[in-house]
DNA sequence: TTCGAAGTGGTACTGAGTACCAAGTGAGCA
DNA sequence: TGCTCACTTGGTACTCAGTACCACTTCGAA
């Protein structure tokens, strides 16, 4: 008879070696995919071309990603959490604009360890409408962890969940950032990412 | 032989009538598909469907709107030169985010002419990922409208385009936009759009 | 009346994404 | 070694958005 306690101690172990290699999958098809979307734009590239070059079949691309622009926007996939630990991490009496500028450290310190990748993720989400679409959706993501950690930071009158202010902080950051990402990327690497981050998120209170 | 002056003189009344009717019937069909889509979803409709029930044909279809999306999201499309004009007509002395700040004036001017209108488009865009999505694409445009002229404003000591801090300014302040807008959406109306956007376009001086 | 430009509908196509089914694979067990 | 079962994979077929092309109609101008 097979029992709940069954299971999760003769699956843990299974499920962790077959996750280990599924990640392996999904980084593989990853780099080939972006290597093609560089190459040749990401709307004259075909699922199936992805995954032909990748060796496995169409229907398995769907199975690892869900959509054909997932395959590039698994990188920071699960930045959400970070963020919001990271921004926990803040002391509790700090403005949550500067606690936000800070919790974007995360990100800055991921793309100095992969310049190179973390440039072609900006040309590419950059040059394509429908790749920007897909990583706004995940940035969404990521609001949604970190706005109920600066509403409760940010004193109200209006009942919970009905002050636009978390929201509008915290989606304001994020465009900060997109905006200081792009220069970044557009520009000719005079002015480092944390200058012009600095600077995106200066402004209000200039 | 047919000049450039002919074309011209000859073309414009006709096209003015030409537009006049293609204007009466694209509300027509945004009338139905947007009837439509709040009843049964948006996902849960075809553009099939919205030909039939409108009357024409699903090639006619594409030919007044690029997107299913379009067929609700032309109700704003012709926004940003308006945003644009309005945003001139601001002191130029005055800070942007103040000018921004009363640059959606216009919006929420259009808002209070059409409150059922704006609420089911609020609530189509809200319910949505893919009308979101496109939605922030017309938005992106209405923002590279403002950019330029928050720059002008902005002095700066990087070369022109290589400075984050406009777009973030714009994009923070359509963000702000957003929030307020979803919360007026969300909520019980007895909050005031304009007190909403007050309220969310307040945190940078906080 | 005729001509030409523009609008319309039909057909066929590509490509993303989904549903389903059959075959392979591999670990655990007798 | 052979069996079983869970999981993975590939193939086929489908829906639907969006595009391209073609034939037909319409309507204003000469």
């Amino acid at each position: 008879m097979s029992t709940e306690y069954d299971r999760v101690v003769k699956d843990t172990p299974r499920t962790s070696l077959r996750e280990r290699t599924r990640q392996a999958m999904r980084a593989e098809v990853s780099a080939v995919a972006t290597r093609l979307f560089a190459e040749q734009g990401c709307d004259n590239t075909t699922v199936e071309q992805i995954a032909a070059e990748a060796g496995l079949s169409r229907t398995t691309f769907f199975r690892y990603f869900g959509t054909k622009e997932d395959v590039v926007l698994t990188w920071l996939e699960d930045l959400g959490p970070a963020l919001a630990a990271a921004f926990t991490e803040r002391p509790a009496d700090e403005h949550p604009w500067t606690s936000l500028r800070r919790t974007f450290d995360v990100l800055t310190a991921i793309n100095a360890d992969n310049p190179e990748r973390s440039l072609a993720f900006l040309r590419l989400v950059g040059a394509n409408p429908t790749m920007r679409a897909r990583h706004r959706e995940k940035q969404e993501g990521w609001e949604s962890l970190l706005v109920p950690l600066v509403a409760a930071r940010l004193p109200s009158d209006l009942p919970a969940g009905h002050d636009p202010a978390p929201r509008a902080l915290v989606a304001s950051a994020v465009a900060c950032l997109n905006a200081a990402m792009q220069a970044w990327a557009d520009g000719d690497a005079t002015v480092s990412r944390d200058t012009l981050l600095d600077r995106a998120m200066r402004f209000p209170f200039t």
